[in-house]
DNA sequence: CGGTTCTTTGAGGACCATCAATACGCGTGG
DNA sequence: CCACGCGTATTGATGGTCCTCAAAGAACCG
């Protein structure tokens, strides 16, 4: 690990580009940092991280480019370790190897549930099961704060900016008020019907 | 690997439920495996697998339900290790976890494609894509047999059998005649330019 | 051969993207 | 402090993509 090193960005930094050759393996020390696709001209979100995450694991291991690019959405604080070194490292550290593969295995296992979402749930039920989620992650208070822009949640649960806002209005119907940042729930229950979360979908 | 075994199974048998216990990392010996999620009563399927090929490996590592159900094909030979074994060889053989790992980077990377694959690209895109990676596989001679039923070649390029039909019909205006299963090309360019293959997609 | 499943074709509708216009929020500079 | 500009968010109108339903034809299998 000696040629690791820690840098800070600021928001809205480019650290990574589809198809650049992954020299680095990521580790997401504090802020917040998004991993999306180009194409055509076109991108999308693919993945939102926080803290403790560490994403070109994949890249890393096989020496292959970056399938993603990743920019920061906040400061951020990340940590770099040359992938030359994480390969050196499985050689002789055999825990080190399961860690990754731990990590590794966790972002499939993301990625799996997200092709089903994306597969089989429509665009307001996408939208209902991500309100769901969050207000249990955050305690089931009844409100809670979305901390990303609406445009950005919009392209990762795979819709345009038109379209989550008519199904946050759809959603009034369900129990659920937005008033800029701010989402309040009033009736829990109805929105679980709808979203109808599954623990092999949801984690 | 003592307590390893190798069987065969009929086309059509259910191999893995989804939810179930990970009980064992499968390889396909030869033959052909789908893995297929399933929820409300719909599925669809998420992965074709050739010989060679490991599927389970994550719920495997970390010791939690499957994600996704298997079941065969065609007629096929699956090796199967118990999760508990192969967990267990990691402590002691390095090389086997690097292998692990390697395996595990590939199944992501093929994971990350095909999210992109359905946020970008329209249904007759992915077909166009379908059939033109095929063709360079089977070595662009013109002509190829498609190896699976069109109903399950719709649920995996995520569309209904019907729209796969209409689909096929689009490419004539491509170059592209199905009769059958057998599918042939007349230009090959034109439907490049249709899929606008992407390295980065594609693999 | 008869039944079953798959495939195709057509008609209709749901879902979602696009385009366009307006309103809102926010930082900058007057 | 307010006016302005810029990007975001909302709302409406319209059209394209794709699913659903229905029915007929084709392939498969006992």
């Amino acid at each position: 690990m000696r040629g690791a090193y820690v840098q800070n960005f600021p928001p809205h930094t480019e650290l990574i580009t589809e198809g650049d050759c992954a020299d680095f393996l990521h580790i997401v020390s504090s802020g917040t940092v998004e991993l999306f696709g180009t194409w055509q001209g076109r991108e999308s979100c693919m993945s939102l991280l926080g803290p403790n995450s560490t994403f070109m694991v994949a890249a890393t291991i096989k020496d292959r480019p970056y399938q993603m690019s990743a920019r920061t959405l906040k400061e951020s604080r990340i940590i770099l370790i040359p992938s030359a070194d994480v390969r050196e490292v499985f050689e002789h550290e055999p825990r080190f190897t399961v860690s990754i593969l731990d990590e590794l295995a966790t972002c499939y296992g993301e990625s799996v549930q997200n092709s089903k979402n994306i597969k089989f749930r429509t665009s307001i039920e996408r939208l209902a099961d991500f309100v769901f989620e969050q207000h249990v992650r955050e305690g089931c208070s009844g409100e809670f704060t979305l901390d990303i822009e609406k445009k950005k949640l919009a392209s990762y649960l795979g819709m345009t900016p038109e379209n989550l806002s008519r199904s946050f209005s759809a959603l009034r119907g369900h129990g659920v008020e937005i008033s800029g940042q701010v989402v309040t729930l009033s009736d829990h229950n109805d929105l679980e019907v709808l979203a109808r979360p599954d623990a092999l979908i949801d984690a």
